[in-house]
DNA sequence: CCAGTTGTGTACCGATCGATCCGGAAGTGC
DNA sequence: GCACTTCCGGATCGATCGGTACACAACTGG
């Protein structure tokens, strides 16, 4: 293995990968990922195209580390609200998250998840598939933590998790939608408190 | 005004315009409108390119055209809502009408005034907002509907008719959602149940 | 100082985009 | 039969797409 070095060899880097993942992620975000061309990209990033191929690779590996950092940032209410200890906790962490996350000032509106690619042209089904993937795990972790809420007791015997898990999943990107159209955080906190309302709802 | 001709001047139209026009809706309606490009919608019309800017414009004008044909085909059901005699009657009938419309077999899966633009890049910004306008025109539409029916003592008084639209286009935007992202009529066919149940809900 | 390594900047690539051009086809009316 | 009109089919257009090539820059280590 090599010698620990002082320094890299080679020309230094003259951006800040972080900064820049940070800016083509919200590109992607406002733009889907169709929307999105390489010269948007790059011009918001501040660096250019080969730049952005040596740090990131192509646009689709760009979009993956993008997706991750999304998960990590923004989306991370979704890891926040399995952790919660009962499953009204859950709903209320996860779905009071996506409002949070796709009503922030200084962001995008909505959820890039949902809507990078919601529908596409053959060339970019591979990015609809992972998206449609990245929120039907979400979808699978939602029904385990259920399960395992009914198994505690903390849901009525003939609650079914999936069903309940479904309906956590539609709310959220039922709202996710009515803020990418524009609807504010003030418009949908009572929708948000009133799907959470007679819990559980299925 | 000229007189009344047996048959019109010229070649005939070798296509049913309104059999084209119902393909090229379902190219927008599963791959978006930045996803579909003229080779893939003239080859699913079975028109070349240059009948399909004579019988429809182009491609923007062309959607237009597929837009008005999905209100009044697989939407219609927005205008069959607003003529149920109840607030609930109407709720049930525009969201029963999305899930049946966004899970019809031999049909793309979900909502094309949804998911045809959500997001898109500049070029595309005109749909985008063309969307974004149709969507709410529908929640308007359910505004005045909604206000009919606290007049008329079908809601109770605090019922906030705003409110009450939105909740109604948020389920139905989620239920789009994830009908497009494979969810089947059964398995979302409690969920709309659920989000009716406890009427009104906000 | 120079070789080697890594990064940057600009030009350039082939492919595809939305849109138009133009010759020929299929009709009507005189 | 021919002029005129409308439509069809294929070629072509300029612009932009995602991606690569290559010369030069900025560093390290010997």
């Amino acid at each position: 293995m090599d010698r620990q070095r002082s320094s890299p060899v080679g020309r230094p880097r003259g951006f800040d990968a972080g900064a820049a993942l940070e800016k083509a992620m919200r590109v992607f975000w406002e733009h889907g990922y169709e929307g999105a061309s390489l010269t948007d990209l790059t011009q918001a990033m501040g660096i250019n195209r080969t730049s952005m191929y040596a740090a990131f690779g192509n646009k689709e590996e760009l979009f993956r580390k993008v997706l991750n950092h999304y998960t990590e940032g923004p989306a991370s209410y979704g890891a926040e609200a399995l952790a919660e200890p009962t499953a009204l906790g859950v709903a209320t962490v996860y779905i009071n998250g996506t409002l949070r996350s796709a009503t922030m000032p200084d962001y995008p509106a909505g959820c890039l998840g949902l809507q990078a690619s919601l529908v596409s042209g053959e060339d970019a089904r591979v990015i609809r598939d992972l998206l449609a993937a990245w929120r039907d795990e979400n979808r699978t972790l939602l029904i385990d933590r259920f399960r395992q809420a009914a198994a505690a007791g903390d849901l009525p015997p003939a609650t079914d998790p999936e069903l309940l898990a479904r309906y956590v999943m539609t709310v959220s990107n039922g709202i996710a939608v009515q803020a990418a159209g524009g609807a504010t955080r003030a418009d949908l906190q009572p929708i948000v408190d009133a799907a959470l309302r007679n819990w559980p709802p299925v």
